[in-house]
DNA sequence: CCTTAATGGGACGGTTATGTCCTATTTTAA
DNA sequence: TTAAAATAGGACATAACCGTCCCATTAAGG
Protein backbone atom coordinates (compact mmCIF):
# COMPACT_ATOMS: atom_id res chain seq x y z
CA UNK A 1 0.00 0.00 0.00
CA UNK A 2 2.46 2.90 -0.99
CA UNK A 3 0.37 5.74 0.09
CA UNK A 4 1.80 9.05 0.87
CA UNK A 5 1.95 9.46 5.29
CA UNK A 6 0.08 11.97 6.51
CA UNK A 7 2.22 13.99 8.67
CA UNK A 8 0.44 13.61 12.01
CA UNK A 9 2.16 10.01 12.29
CA UNK A 10 5.25 11.08 10.48
CA UNK A 11 5.89 13.50 13.27
CA UNK A 12 4.17 12.46 16.54
CA UNK A 13 6.52 14.29 19.46
CA UNK A 14 5.14 11.36 21.86
CA UNK A 15 7.41 8.29 20.45
CA UNK A 16 10.55 7.43 19.57
CA UNK A 17 11.22 6.36 15.50
CA UNK A 18 11.31 2.93 16.46
CA UNK A 19 7.89 3.31 18.20
CA UNK A 20 6.19 5.18 15.48
CA UNK A 21 7.77 2.57 12.76
CA UNK A 22 6.26 -0.24 14.60
CA UNK A 23 3.48 1.49 15.48
CA UNK A 24 2.77 2.47 11.75
CA UNK A 25 3.56 -1.34 10.70
CA UNK A 26 0.63 -2.80 13.19
CA UNK A 27 -1.95 0.23 11.61
CA UNK A 28 -0.89 -0.97 8.25
CA UNK A 29 -1.40 -4.92 8.78
CA UNK A 30 -5.01 -3.66 9.97
CA UNK A 31 -5.21 -1.69 7.21
CA UNK A 32 -4.51 -4.63 4.59
CA UNK A 33 -6.06 -7.50 7.05
CA UNK A 34 -9.37 -6.41 8.58
CA UNK A 35 -11.53 -5.49 5.01
CA UNK A 36 -10.73 -9.19 4.13
CA UNK A 37 -11.49 -10.59 7.09
CA UNK A 38 -13.28 -8.26 9.59
CA UNK A 39 -13.55 -10.55 12.85
CA UNK A 40 -9.92 -10.68 12.36
CA UNK A 41 -8.10 -11.41 15.80
CA UNK A 42 -5.40 -9.30 17.42
CA UNK A 43 -2.88 -12.51 16.36
CA UNK A 44 -3.51 -12.20 12.90
CA UNK A 45 -3.00 -8.51 12.79
CA UNK A 46 0.43 -8.66 14.92
CA UNK A 47 1.17 -11.53 12.67
CA UNK A 48 1.04 -9.84 9.65
CA UNK A 49 2.50 -7.05 11.15
CA UNK A 50 5.74 -8.90 11.96
CA UNK A 51 5.28 -7.94 15.30
CA UNK A 52 4.62 -9.78 18.66
CA UNK A 53 0.90 -10.23 19.98
CA UNK A 54 2.31 -8.20 23.38
CA UNK A 55 4.15 -5.65 20.71
CA UNK A 56 0.64 -4.65 19.66
CA UNK A 57 -0.75 -4.70 23.23
CA UNK A 58 1.82 -2.09 24.44
CA UNK A 59 1.08 0.10 21.42
CA UNK A 60 -2.70 -0.49 21.28
CA UNK A 61 -4.32 -0.79 24.70
CA UNK A 62 -7.93 -3.36 23.34
CA UNK A 63 -9.32 -3.73 19.95
CA UNK A 64 -11.25 -0.98 20.61
CA UNK A 65 -8.06 1.27 20.51
CA UNK A 66 -6.91 -0.19 17.63
CA UNK A 67 -10.13 0.33 15.97
CA UNK A 68 -10.18 3.87 16.67
CA UNK A 69 -6.49 4.81 16.31
CA UNK A 70 -6.95 3.03 12.57
CA UNK A 71 -9.88 5.27 12.04
CA UNK A 72 -7.89 8.51 12.87
CA UNK A 73 -4.98 6.68 10.34
CA UNK A 74 -7.17 6.40 7.36
CA UNK A 75 -8.88 9.55 7.79
CA UNK A 76 -5.67 11.50 7.15
CA UNK A 77 -4.72 9.05 4.25
CA UNK A 78 -7.78 9.68 3.00
CA UNK A 79 -7.53 13.90 3.38
CA UNK A 80 -4.02 13.63 2.01
CA UNK A 81 -4.84 11.90 -0.94
CA UNK A 82 -7.80 14.35 -1.48
CA UNK A 83 -4.93 17.38 -1.10
CA UNK A 84 -2.92 16.11 -3.86
CA UNK A 85 -5.69 15.51 -6.02
CA UNK A 86 -6.05 19.18 -6.04
CA UNK A 87 -10.01 19.02 -6.31
CA UNK A 88 -10.65 22.51 -7.05
CA UNK A 89 -8.31 22.40 -10.08
CA UNK A 90 -9.31 21.82 -13.61
CA UNK A 91 -12.57 20.76 -14.92
CA UNK A 92 -14.80 19.13 -12.54
CA UNK A 93 -14.86 15.92 -14.33
CA UNK A 94 -11.20 15.90 -14.26
CA UNK A 95 -10.93 16.80 -11.19
CA UNK A 96 -13.52 14.07 -9.77
CA UNK A 97 -10.92 11.45 -11.60
CA UNK A 98 -8.32 12.21 -10.09
CA UNK A 99 -10.14 11.90 -6.45
CA UNK A 100 -11.67 8.62 -7.63
CA UNK A 101 -7.74 7.72 -8.58
CA UNK A 102 -6.67 8.83 -4.92
CA UNK A 103 -9.23 7.06 -2.95
CA UNK A 104 -9.37 3.81 -4.38
CA UNK A 105 -6.97 2.29 -2.27
CA UNK A 106 -8.46 3.10 0.20
CA UNK A 107 -12.28 1.98 -0.39
CA UNK A 108 -12.77 -1.33 1.28
CA UNK A 109 -11.34 0.10 4.31
CA UNK A 110 -12.77 3.02 4.44
CA UNK A 111 -16.11 0.54 3.89
CA UNK A 112 -14.87 -1.28 7.17
CA UNK A 113 -14.52 1.73 9.34
CA UNK A 114 -18.02 3.18 8.31
CA UNK A 115 -19.60 -0.24 9.15
CA UNK A 116 -18.03 -0.73 12.19
CA UNK A 117 -19.89 -0.60 15.46
CA UNK A 118 -17.36 1.42 17.04
CA UNK A 119 -16.92 3.88 14.58
CA UNK A 120 -21.14 4.19 14.12
CA UNK A 121 -21.42 4.50 17.69
CA UNK A 122 -18.72 6.83 18.49
CA UNK A 123 -19.68 10.52 18.20
CA UNK A 124 -17.45 12.20 18.16
CA UNK A 125 -15.24 9.74 15.95
CA UNK A 126 -18.05 9.90 13.80
CA UNK A 127 -17.85 13.42 13.39
CA UNK A 128 -14.17 13.78 12.88
CA UNK A 129 -14.59 11.22 9.81
CA UNK A 130 -16.40 14.09 8.33
CA UNK A 131 -13.87 16.62 8.72
CA UNK A 132 -11.75 15.93 5.83
CA UNK A 133 -14.77 15.70 3.03
CA UNK A 134 -15.07 19.10 2.45
CA UNK A 135 -13.30 19.36 0.03
CA UNK A 136 -14.60 16.24 -1.97
CA UNK A 137 -18.31 17.36 -1.15
CA UNK A 138 -17.15 21.01 -3.01
CA UNK A 139 -15.86 19.20 -6.40
CA UNK A 140 -18.88 16.48 -6.23
CA UNK A 141 -21.01 19.79 -5.91
CA UNK A 142 -18.99 21.29 -8.52
CA UNK A 143 -19.44 18.25 -10.98
CA UNK A 144 -23.15 18.08 -10.41
CA UNK A 145 -25.53 18.45 -12.27
CA UNK A 146 -27.87 21.62 -11.83
CA UNK A 147 -31.14 19.79 -12.51
CA UNK A 148 -29.92 16.50 -9.99
CA UNK A 149 -32.64 16.76 -7.70
CA UNK A 150 -30.98 14.35 -5.23
CA UNK A 151 -29.13 14.98 -1.76
CA UNK A 152 -25.83 15.93 -1.12
CA UNK A 153 -25.41 13.25 1.11
CA UNK A 154 -26.97 11.05 -1.27
CA UNK A 155 -24.35 11.62 -3.68
CA UNK A 156 -21.51 11.34 -1.55
CA UNK A 157 -22.25 7.96 -0.67
CA UNK A 158 -22.77 7.21 -4.20
CA UNK A 159 -19.31 8.61 -4.96
CA UNK A 160 -17.84 5.78 -1.97
CA UNK A 161 -19.76 2.78 -2.60
CA UNK A 162 -18.65 3.04 -6.71
CA UNK A 163 -15.18 3.51 -5.09
CA UNK A 164 -15.60 0.75 -3.35
CA UNK A 165 -16.52 -1.44 -5.45
CA UNK A 166 -13.76 -0.52 -8.76
CA UNK A 167 -11.81 -1.49 -5.57
CA UNK A 168 -13.25 -4.92 -5.05
CA UNK A 169 -13.97 -5.08 -8.88
CA UNK A 170 -9.43 -5.52 -9.44
CA UNK A 171 -9.79 -8.04 -6.67
CA UNK A 172 -11.68 -10.13 -9.60
CA UNK A 173 -9.37 -9.93 -12.20
CA UNK A 174 -10.06 -6.75 -13.60
CA UNK A 175 -7.38 -3.64 -14.34
CA UNK A 176 -6.97 -1.27 -11.32
CA UNK A 177 -7.83 1.47 -14.96
CA UNK A 178 -10.53 -0.72 -15.92
CA UNK A 179 -12.25 -0.33 -12.65
CA UNK A 180 -11.63 3.39 -12.41
CA UNK A 181 -12.99 4.02 -16.07
CA UNK A 182 -15.86 2.41 -14.88
CA UNK A 183 -16.63 4.43 -11.92
CA UNK A 184 -16.19 7.51 -13.75
CA UNK A 185 -18.73 6.42 -16.79
CA UNK A 186 -21.49 5.25 -14.43
CA UNK A 187 -20.72 8.19 -12.32
CA UNK A 188 -21.42 10.44 -15.70
CA UNK A 189 -23.63 8.26 -17.11
CA UNK A 190 -25.68 6.09 -14.86
CA UNK A 191 -26.32 2.59 -16.15
CA UNK A 192 -29.84 2.55 -17.73
CA UNK A 193 -30.95 4.85 -20.44
CA UNK A 194 -33.26 7.29 -19.44
CA UNK A 195 -36.74 8.92 -21.54
CA UNK A 196 -34.88 11.93 -21.75
CA UNK A 197 -31.78 11.04 -23.57
CA UNK B 1 -40.33 -7.41 6.63
CA UNK B 2 -44.06 -7.89 5.00
CA UNK B 3 -42.98 -10.11 1.58
CA UNK B 4 -44.08 -12.69 -0.14
CA UNK B 5 -43.17 -16.16 1.06
CA UNK B 6 -41.61 -18.33 -1.08
CA UNK B 7 -42.96 -21.35 -1.82
CA UNK B 8 -40.06 -23.18 -0.98
CA UNK B 9 -40.69 -22.75 2.52
CA UNK B 10 -44.62 -22.68 2.56
CA UNK B 11 -44.72 -25.92 1.72
CA UNK B 12 -42.24 -28.31 2.73
CA UNK B 13 -43.69 -31.64 3.53
CA UNK B 14 -40.80 -32.71 5.53
CA UNK B 15 -42.00 -30.46 8.51
CA UNK B 16 -45.02 -29.87 10.64
CA UNK B 17 -46.88 -26.63 10.92
CA UNK B 18 -45.52 -25.89 14.06
CA UNK B 19 -41.46 -26.39 12.91
CA UNK B 20 -42.21 -24.53 9.71
CA UNK B 21 -43.44 -21.37 11.48
CA UNK B 22 -40.13 -21.46 14.26
CA UNK B 23 -38.15 -22.24 11.47
CA UNK B 24 -39.21 -19.12 9.55
CA UNK B 25 -39.04 -17.43 13.04
CA UNK B 26 -35.63 -18.09 13.46
CA UNK B 27 -34.60 -17.15 9.77
CA UNK B 28 -36.21 -13.83 9.61
CA UNK B 29 -34.80 -13.16 12.80
CA UNK B 30 -31.65 -13.82 11.33
CA UNK B 31 -32.67 -11.71 8.21
CA UNK B 32 -33.29 -8.69 10.51
CA UNK B 33 -30.12 -9.04 13.23
CA UNK B 34 -27.43 -9.89 10.95
CA UNK B 35 -27.00 -7.43 8.53
CA UNK B 36 -27.02 -5.13 11.25
CA UNK B 37 -24.60 -6.89 13.61
CA UNK B 38 -22.76 -8.93 10.95
CA UNK B 39 -21.17 -11.27 13.84
CA UNK B 40 -24.31 -11.49 16.13
CA UNK B 41 -24.23 -14.64 18.48
CA UNK B 42 -26.70 -17.62 18.11
CA UNK B 43 -28.02 -16.28 21.40
CA UNK B 44 -28.38 -12.87 19.88
CA UNK B 45 -30.38 -14.42 16.84
CA UNK B 46 -32.51 -16.72 19.20
CA UNK B 47 -33.66 -14.18 21.51
CA UNK B 48 -34.51 -11.90 18.39
CA UNK B 49 -36.56 -14.67 17.27
CA UNK B 50 -38.18 -15.32 20.59
CA UNK B 51 -36.99 -19.09 20.84
CA UNK B 52 -34.64 -20.98 22.80
CA UNK B 53 -30.87 -21.90 21.71
CA UNK B 54 -31.58 -25.33 21.75
CA UNK B 55 -34.96 -25.17 19.42
CA UNK B 56 -32.37 -23.11 17.19
CA UNK B 57 -29.81 -25.91 17.05
CA UNK B 58 -32.35 -28.48 17.03
CA UNK B 59 -33.60 -26.43 13.67
CA UNK B 60 -29.71 -25.73 12.41
CA UNK B 61 -26.93 -27.90 13.49
CA UNK B 62 -24.54 -25.18 13.37
CA UNK B 63 -24.04 -21.47 12.51
CA UNK B 64 -23.06 -22.18 9.09
CA UNK B 65 -25.76 -24.50 8.67
CA UNK B 66 -28.17 -21.49 9.79
CA UNK B 67 -26.21 -19.18 7.15
CA UNK B 68 -26.78 -21.63 4.49
CA UNK B 69 -30.62 -21.75 5.27
CA UNK B 70 -30.56 -18.23 5.35
CA UNK B 71 -29.17 -17.68 1.70
CA UNK B 72 -31.16 -20.50 0.24
CA UNK B 73 -34.41 -18.47 1.88
CA UNK B 74 -33.43 -15.18 0.88
CA UNK B 75 -32.55 -16.22 -2.29
CA UNK B 76 -35.83 -17.39 -2.88
CA UNK B 77 -37.51 -14.59 -1.50
CA UNK B 78 -35.31 -12.07 -3.90
CA UNK B 79 -36.60 -13.92 -6.94
CA UNK B 80 -40.24 -13.78 -5.62
CA UNK B 81 -40.09 -10.59 -5.92
CA UNK B 82 -38.20 -10.15 -9.22
CA UNK B 83 -40.71 -11.98 -10.45
CA UNK B 84 -43.57 -10.18 -9.14
CA UNK B 85 -42.36 -7.14 -10.89
CA UNK B 86 -42.25 -8.43 -14.29
CA UNK B 87 -39.16 -7.26 -15.18
CA UNK B 88 -39.82 -8.15 -19.20
CA UNK B 89 -42.85 -5.64 -19.33
CA UNK B 90 -43.77 -2.38 -19.83
CA UNK B 91 -40.96 0.06 -20.32
CA UNK B 92 -37.01 -0.63 -19.42
CA UNK B 93 -37.27 1.75 -16.95
CA UNK B 94 -40.56 0.98 -15.43
CA UNK B 95 -39.31 -2.52 -15.11
CA UNK B 96 -36.19 -1.19 -13.46
CA UNK B 97 -38.04 1.50 -11.20
CA UNK B 98 -40.37 -2.04 -9.76
CA UNK B 99 -37.37 -4.22 -9.70
CA UNK B 100 -35.80 -1.81 -7.53
CA UNK B 101 -38.83 -1.59 -5.61
CA UNK B 102 -39.18 -5.49 -5.08
CA UNK B 103 -35.39 -5.30 -3.91
CA UNK B 104 -35.54 -2.89 -1.86
CA UNK B 105 -36.12 -4.29 1.54
CA UNK B 106 -33.32 -7.28 0.82
CA UNK B 107 -30.86 -5.13 0.38
CA UNK B 108 -28.61 -5.31 3.44
CA UNK B 109 -29.16 -9.16 3.82
CA UNK B 110 -27.78 -9.53 0.50
CA UNK B 111 -24.49 -7.66 0.99
CA UNK B 112 -24.04 -9.29 4.16
CA UNK B 113 -24.78 -13.18 2.24
CA UNK B 114 -22.48 -11.67 -0.66
CA UNK B 115 -19.78 -11.07 1.45
CA UNK B 116 -19.83 -13.87 4.28
CA UNK B 117 -17.18 -16.35 3.46
CA UNK B 118 -19.48 -19.51 3.64
CA UNK B 119 -21.63 -18.24 0.65
CA UNK B 120 -18.13 -17.11 -1.14
CA UNK B 121 -15.88 -20.17 -0.64
CA UNK B 122 -19.06 -22.63 -1.56
CA UNK B 123 -19.10 -22.96 -4.97
CA UNK B 124 -22.06 -24.77 -5.21
CA UNK B 125 -23.98 -22.24 -3.19
CA UNK B 126 -22.44 -19.56 -4.62
CA UNK B 127 -23.61 -20.90 -8.36
CA UNK B 128 -27.36 -21.30 -7.01
CA UNK B 129 -27.51 -17.62 -6.12
CA UNK B 130 -26.57 -15.91 -9.47
CA UNK B 131 -29.26 -18.25 -10.89
CA UNK B 132 -32.42 -16.41 -10.03
CA UNK B 133 -30.25 -12.84 -11.63
CA UNK B 134 -30.70 -14.09 -14.97
CA UNK B 135 -34.36 -11.73 -15.58
CA UNK B 136 -32.47 -9.22 -13.73
CA UNK B 137 -29.34 -8.98 -16.22
CA UNK B 138 -31.91 -9.04 -18.81
CA UNK B 139 -33.80 -6.46 -17.43
CA UNK B 140 -30.73 -4.50 -16.93
CA UNK B 141 -29.26 -4.57 -20.52
CA UNK B 142 -32.96 -4.05 -21.88
CA UNK B 143 -32.51 -0.22 -20.03
CA UNK B 144 -28.73 -0.47 -21.10
CA UNK B 145 -27.79 2.32 -23.09
CA UNK B 146 -26.19 0.86 -26.35
CA UNK B 147 -23.24 3.05 -25.78
CA UNK B 148 -22.50 1.73 -22.60
CA UNK B 149 -19.01 0.51 -22.24
CA UNK B 150 -19.03 -0.77 -18.93
CA UNK B 151 -19.36 -4.82 -18.76
CA UNK B 152 -22.48 -6.39 -17.22
CA UNK B 153 -21.22 -7.58 -14.35
CA UNK B 154 -19.92 -4.23 -12.99
CA UNK B 155 -24.01 -2.69 -13.93
CA UNK B 156 -25.23 -5.95 -12.27
CA UNK B 157 -23.16 -4.69 -8.64
CA UNK B 158 -24.28 -1.34 -9.08
CA UNK B 159 -27.39 -2.21 -9.20
CA UNK B 160 -27.53 -3.96 -6.30
CA UNK B 161 -24.85 -1.55 -4.39
CA UNK B 162 -27.22 1.24 -5.05
CA UNK B 163 -30.79 -0.80 -4.00
CA UNK B 164 -28.53 -1.44 -0.60
CA UNK B 165 -27.85 2.07 -0.42
CA UNK B 166 -31.33 3.18 -0.51
CA UNK B 167 -32.00 0.99 2.14
CA UNK B 168 -29.54 1.75 4.07
CA UNK B 169 -30.49 5.73 3.65
CA UNK B 170 -34.11 5.37 5.22
CA UNK B 171 -32.52 4.24 7.87
CA UNK B 172 -30.91 7.38 8.39
CA UNK B 173 -34.66 9.00 8.41
CA UNK B 174 -35.24 9.13 4.52
CA UNK B 175 -38.67 8.19 2.75
CA UNK B 176 -38.87 5.01 1.37
CA UNK B 177 -39.91 6.76 -2.12
CA UNK B 178 -37.42 9.18 -1.98
CA UNK B 179 -34.27 7.07 -1.57
CA UNK B 180 -36.22 4.91 -4.48
CA UNK B 181 -36.28 7.98 -6.51
CA UNK B 182 -32.57 8.80 -5.73
CA UNK B 183 -32.35 5.20 -6.64
CA UNK B 184 -33.68 5.83 -9.80
CA UNK B 185 -32.29 9.39 -10.44
CA UNK B 186 -28.70 7.99 -10.14
CA UNK B 187 -29.00 4.85 -12.33
CA UNK B 188 -30.15 6.80 -15.34
CA UNK B 189 -28.13 10.16 -14.73
CA UNK B 190 -25.17 9.19 -12.74
CA UNK B 191 -24.59 11.92 -10.37
CA UNK B 192 -22.06 14.15 -12.47
CA UNK B 193 -22.15 15.83 -15.86
CA UNK B 194 -20.18 14.39 -18.60
CA UNK B 195 -19.13 16.62 -21.49
CA UNK B 196 -21.08 15.01 -23.33
CA UNK B 197 -24.36 16.20 -21.92
C1' DC C 1 -58.46 -37.14 26.88
C1' DC C 2 -54.08 -38.92 25.99
C1' DT C 3 -50.15 -39.65 23.27
C1' DT C 4 -46.69 -37.53 20.79
C1' DA C 5 -44.21 -33.62 19.08
C1' DA C 6 -41.88 -29.59 20.04
C1' DT C 7 -40.08 -26.41 23.04
C1' DG C 8 -37.56 -23.95 26.99
C1' DG C 9 -33.97 -23.87 30.02
C1' DG C 10 -30.07 -25.27 32.02
C1' DA C 11 -25.52 -27.90 32.62
C1' DC C 12 -21.29 -29.27 30.65
C1' DG C 13 -16.76 -29.41 28.13
C1' DG C 14 -14.16 -27.58 24.43
C1' DT C 15 -12.41 -23.87 21.83
C1' DT C 16 -10.94 -19.29 20.89
C1' DA C 17 -9.81 -14.53 21.71
C1' DT C 18 -8.63 -11.30 25.01
C1' DG C 19 -6.01 -8.60 28.33
C1' DT C 20 -2.32 -8.72 31.82
C1' DC C 21 2.03 -9.83 33.53
C1' DC C 22 6.80 -11.43 33.63
C1' DT C 23 11.41 -12.47 31.76
C1' DA C 24 15.01 -12.97 28.52
C1' DT C 25 16.71 -10.93 24.41
C1' DT C 26 17.49 -7.52 21.02
C1' DT C 27 17.89 -2.95 19.45
C1' DT C 28 18.75 1.84 20.03
C1' DA C 29 21.15 5.78 21.41
C1' DA C 30 24.24 8.16 24.39
C1' DT D 1 30.83 0.07 25.44
C1' DT D 2 27.11 0.59 28.36
C1' DA D 3 22.58 1.96 29.94
C1' DA D 4 17.97 2.42 28.49
C1' DA D 5 14.29 1.43 25.45
C1' DA D 6 11.58 -1.96 22.82
C1' DT D 7 10.59 -6.27 21.65
C1' DA D 8 9.49 -11.42 21.51
C1' DG D 9 7.64 -15.06 23.73
C1' DG D 10 5.20 -17.46 26.89
C1' DA D 11 2.15 -18.25 31.19
C1' DC D 12 -2.05 -17.15 33.10
C1' DA D 13 -6.84 -15.99 34.24
C1' DT D 14 -11.10 -14.49 32.21
C1' DA D 15 -14.83 -14.27 29.24
C1' DA D 16 -17.69 -15.43 25.28
C1' DC D 17 -19.52 -18.54 22.12
C1' DC D 18 -20.33 -22.95 20.43
C1' DG D 19 -22.16 -27.59 20.11
C1' DT D 20 -24.16 -31.34 22.77
C1' DC D 21 -26.98 -33.46 25.99
C1' DC D 22 -30.69 -33.98 29.30
C1' DC D 23 -35.15 -33.20 31.47
C1' DA D 24 -39.33 -30.89 32.67
C1' DT D 25 -43.07 -28.43 30.53
C1' DT D 26 -46.12 -27.06 27.03
C1' DA D 27 -48.65 -27.43 22.75
C1' DA D 28 -50.75 -30.17 19.03
C1' DG D 29 -53.28 -33.66 16.96
C1' DG D 30 -55.71 -38.01 16.89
Amino acid sequence: MALQEPESEQSNPQLSAAMRRTRTAILDAALAVLPVNPKASLSDIAEKADVGRSTLHRHFNDRTDLVRALALYVRDLSNVAIDRAEPEVGTPLAAIRRLVDGQFDLGPILVFLHEDPLVRTDPELHEQFGVGEDKLIMAITRAADPADPTPTAWRLRVFWELVRLGSDFTANGAARHEAIDAIMYTLTHGMAAGESR
